[in-house]
RNA sequence: GCGCCUGUAGCUCAGCUGGAUAGAGCAACGGACUUCUAAUCCGUAGGUCAGGGGUUCGAAUCCCUUCAGGCGCGCCA
């Protein structure tokens, strides 16, 4: 594998060897601009334990170090020391090194043998699936993606809300207000329909909560009628998310929600008791964390009924047992942030080494001009209707631009759903994000259709160019500022990917593309690729298609199907 | 009241675990299609990095503080 920063890195450890290669590897940066070289190393940390001016040093080191071939020139300047790389070699081994991996190009195999179990989506039965849900599933794939390229062995858990007191309120609206056929004909809009009127209703008449608990109570004993309902809804919440899945292109391998544990939850509330770590407070069972400087953590209501918290110790104990993971992933709203760092705490409490493997993901709320969405009062915008907006208007785009293409519908699908998934996954996942039409519906600029639109440029140039069989190129003609910068920024794959996973932030990737893209089209406009000059064109389709091969391992990394012809 | 998160161009956001002159896109204005897809490219304009202190050779980045917004804090998930 090619990797010019370790080179330098020993070469610098060479000179310095009261610093490790990996300490000086990570102080190695890209400068600012290309007059400053390619790699630098800024010498002012040095100063202390060397005793000297950063000034010196860079000046010291640039006129000891030891020749390398990849290297042009070491030049110190106030206090870096740069380095130019020799050009033509480093393009070379760069695209020789894209070219070989191909679809592996970017991926590190550090996670052989390792399990990850990731939670992400987790819709509650019979409530639509809106704009808020989307970031859990589309962040959750594509960790799940990504730990995945780095050979990792990933569970995607969809951990259904599909037990609680919203189903006996449910209930309760589908024998006052509802009947079959119509929650046949409109599905999980019907049952949202009876879940509004539910709650507004019992702002008049209080008495239908209390007819709803005891609704749920009677879900907890077994009831058959009740549970028959309850299966009834799941199964057409299931079945509409499936298209949703389906039209995302994510999958699960288990979709173990809450219901799955409630037959673990008695054995968990023993050992808590066993551990000596429950606590009576005002008629419910509490752990106790003031000592962690966080509220107590509540097990048992007063009615003896469990919480969230109890089915989530359950359900990561239940984890560990069957998957064995080195980490599990929860992919939740920052809003958690406290519960999760409450039961995580009780696992530890508990006596279990593995609760520091437990990491929660969260991200900022969507909101819709500037409102909280709220299943009760009706106000969400449905993912549904987000995406076959985005597919019109990518038809209309299609046929405005390229009328004569094949599968239109089916290009449309693809390049709309997937502008929705990338905008989602373009800023800093706990940044609160407003939801704006304009937003979803610009294909301009730093978009999902920009990237797939260079990808398709370059696989449609690669289609057009005359057939060879051999695969070697000559990098000495790929020295123009666009074709060395489109290089550099290829070389930064594989860091990219790595700071995603550790960063556990798919932005990360979704940024990168934009810059690839940017590059690459800047190139593009500049140097004409199929040119009559054959030595020339092929080492500008070696570009092109490692360009092409870097565009589309990144947007397999986010969930996106690199498209061909747009 | 306590805790967590956010604050960078008119708008949406980057800024790599402290580094060189703070960068993109959108919107605005002006250019580039007889030539590999113009969903593109080039140029112009746009900044007290919320305010104030501190640490440091160096701060948008770290610490303290004030302000603004968001979110949490026992019987929902």
């Amino acid at each position: 594998m090619f990797d010019v920063k370790d080179i330098i890195a020993q070469a610098i450890h060479k000179q310095l060897p009261e610093l490790s290669r990996d300490q000086i590897y990570d102080m190695l940066e890209y400068p600012p601009n290309p007059e400053m070289g390619d790699i630098a190393l800024p010498c002012f940390k040095l100063s202390k334990t060397l005793r000297k001016p950063p000034v010196q040093i860079a000046q010291e080191l640039a006129s000891n170090i030891s020749d390398m071939e990849f290297i042009d020139k070491v030049e110190p300047v106030s206090g870096y020391l740069n380095f130019f790389f020799n050009k033509p070699l480093f393009v070379e081994q760069t695209l020789k090194r894209i070219l070989e991996e191909q679809e592996r190009y970017g991926s590190q195999p550090i996670g052989q043998g390792k399990t990850i179990v990731i939670d992400y989506s987790a819709p509650n039965i019979a409530k639509p699936f809106h704009v808020g849900h989307l970031r859990s599933t589309v962040i959750g794939n594509s960790l799940r993606k990504i730990f995945e390229f780095m050979g990792y062995r990933c569970i995607g858990v969809n951990h259904l809300g599909d037990w609680g007191t919203q189903f006996g309120k449910l209930i309760v609206a589908y024998k006052l207000w509802g009947n079959k056929e119509e929650v046949e004909a409109h599905g999980i809009k019907e049952l949202m329909r009876l879940y509004v009127k539910f709650h507004e209703e019992a702002e008049k008449d209080p008495k239908l909560e209390d007819e709803a608990r005891s609704w749920f109570a009677r879900m907890e004993k077994g009831d058959s009628e009740a549970l028959e309902l309850w299966q009834w809804f799941k199964d057409i919440s299931l079945k509409e998310f499936q298209k949703v899945y389906d039209l995302l292109d994510v999958h699960f391998d288990s979709y173990a929600g809450e219901s799955f544990y409630n037959d673990k939850m008695d054995a968990v509330i023993e050992e808590l008791k066993q551990k000596n770590l429950l606590k009576e407070s005002e008629g419910a069972m509490i752990v106790d964390l003031e000592e962690y400087g966080m509220p107590p953590c509540m097990i048992l209501k007063k009615d003896g009924s469990s919480l969230y918290a109890t089915r989530d110790i359950a359900a990561a104990i239940y984890r560990k047992k069957a998957y064995d993971f080195h980490k599990c992933i929860y992919v939740t709203g920052a809003a958690q942030s406290l519960h999760f760092q409450q039961w995580f705490k009780v696992i530890e409490l508990m006596g279990y080494e593995w609760a520091k493997d437990l990491i929660h993901v969260p991200f900022g709320l969507v909101s819709l001009g500037g409102e909280k969405l709220s299943t009760r009062k009706g106000k969400v915008v449905l993912l549904e209707d987000i995406l076959s907006e985005a597919i019109k208007k990518t038809l209309e785009i299609i046929e405005s631009k390229n009328p004569d293409l094949e599968n239109k519908e089916e290009v449309a699908r693809y390049m709309g759903v997937g502008a929705v998934i990338f905008s989602d996954l373009y800023s800093n996942r706990i940044k609160d994000v407003s939801f704006s039409w304009d937003e979803v519906l610009n294909f301009d600029g730093e978009t999902g259709p920009y990237v797939q639109y260079t990808h398709a440029r370059c696989c449609s140039v690669i289609r057009k160019a005359p057939e060879q069989e051999d695969s070697s190129f000559n990098p000495c003609l790929l020295q123009t500022k666009e074709e060395y910068q489109l290089c550099k920024t290829l070389y930064q794959f594989p860091e990219k990917v790595m700071m995603a996973l550790t960063q556990l932030e798919p932005s990360i990737i979704t940024r990168y593309l934009v810059d690839v893209a940017q590059d690459f089209n800047r190139f593009y406009h500049e140097h004409p690729i199929l040119v009559d000059d054959q030595q020339l064109r092929t080492a500008r389709l070696a570009l092109v298609k490692a360009t092409r091969i870097t565009l589309a391992n990144g947007l397999k990394l986010i969930g996106l199907k690199p498209l061909e012809r747009v």
